[in-house]
DNA sequence: TCGTAAGTTTACCAAATGGTAAAAAAGCGA
DNA sequence: TCGCTTTTTTACCATTTGGTAAACTTACGA
């Protein structure tokens, strides 16, 4: 066999190798991104990355190798903030944490977040066993860590699941809806205005009723 | 010319005509909602419609026709229920009876939000301009009347599109990520949990603040 | 029931697109 | 510098797909 870096698993990648292949990967997530799955071409790519399709091809078995890869690499960067929850923390906190990085990703990262909402508003058809396997998993381990900071009382009361469902619609919002952002909001800074909010409104859910009849302050803002 | 009722806008359309052009719009919005514009062909429309492609291409001048269309019913009743919301009425629960309805529609129309979610997030290439002159205008006709209710002291203070976009984005979710959803909640019945979820959710961040230090219970659920 | 218009089908086509073969070019260790 | 491997390009190809032409069939008012 002469040639074949697509599909070779073995032997350590060349320094061009390296490069061409990340290079298709941007090139790829760039177009992916705003075209979906099949609304991309593979002479798009080949454009964006400055190379050709055949080249393209040496470096990837198909145009789904390439979707596939970034939807794996996307799925670990995806769910980092979700593992940095530490059971032992102060659980208000915590979850405030995650919000502001989750918000964060969206600003920083939007073409990874409409990657991954295209995928998934297609029914996951690439996806559905990763995220069987992998997302699941970590999902139920923190719905039960977050089911016991309720249930000590450190935490109102809420359904973990549906608190992350809540979490992930209304940060990722602003890269998957930015056509409609970006007409109701025009030249403002909305990357402020939605972190003020979504603090606002996460943090007014997750805070414990104060136990008795006592006038106690809560700790909100003013 | 012969015939032409794709492109006629004038005349009365006959049965077959109404019976048929419904059939197909029926039919693609399936197709459309799952695999998106690019994603779905002429003849998956045909076999869902169960007519041939060029009898389709007989009531429909083309594929972005056919588009066009669903998307323009769409966005009207997508917005029925933000028309719906009354300036006179009591603020809180204008806004929750809103919630509620666009919570409603996700779970009975889930086609029609992934198929305006699918088209959003391409950059609404086929919508931008309806969304510019529909949508805007009712959206700052709305945060006017928020804001006014907000400077009334009879809602807790929101920025009134930030609030309009958490509302639509977990509402939306549950139609959007269903695959998601499917697979972090088996055998559940999401809807109800979600509904209780959300109203706590947003009751919460609207409930204007008891003014003074008063130790009044609140209106919340236990 | 007959004629015309409306509706439907059959048989195509041109362009786009994912992918391949094989030759040419560039890298690179010895 | 030589010779072998890796990388890139040129020239294709088969399929899919949106769309059309024209013949054929059905509906329906006079």
């Amino acid at each position: 066999m002469p040639q074949a870096p697509a599909a070779q698993a073995g032997r350590k990648p060349s320094r061009i190798q390296l490069r061409n292949r990340k290079r298709i990967l941007e090139a790829a997530l760039e177009v992916f991104s705003t075209h979906g799955f099949r609304g991309t071409t593979l002479d798009q790519i080949a454009a964006e990355a400055g190379l050709s399709k055949p080249n393209i091809l040496y470096y990837f078995e198909g145009k789904e190798e390439i979707h596939v890869t970034l939807l794996n690499q996307l799925l670990d960067a995806w769910l980092a903030p979700l593992r940095a929850i530490d059971p032992q923390g102060e659980p208000l906190e915590e979850l405030m944490g995650y919000v502001g990085r989750k918000l964060e990703m969206s600003r920083d990262l939007p073409r990874e977040s409409r990657l991954f909402a295209n995928e998934i508003l297609q029914g996951a058809p690439r996806m559905g066993p990763h995220l069987e396997s992998v997302l699941k998993p970590l999902v139920d381990q923190t719905a039960a860590v977050i089911d016991g900071w309720v249930r000590q009382g450190r935490l109102a009361p809420v359904d973990p699941r549906h608190l992350l469902f809540s979490i992930w619609a209304t940060t990722q919002h602003y890269a998957d809806f930015e056509a409609q952002v970006g007409v109701l909001m025009r030249d403002v800074d909305v990357h402020t205005g939605a972190s003020a909010h979504i603090e606002a409104l996460f943090r007014r859910l997750l805070t414990p009723e104060v136990t008795a009849g006592s006038g106690e302050t809560r700790t909100l803002g003013h």
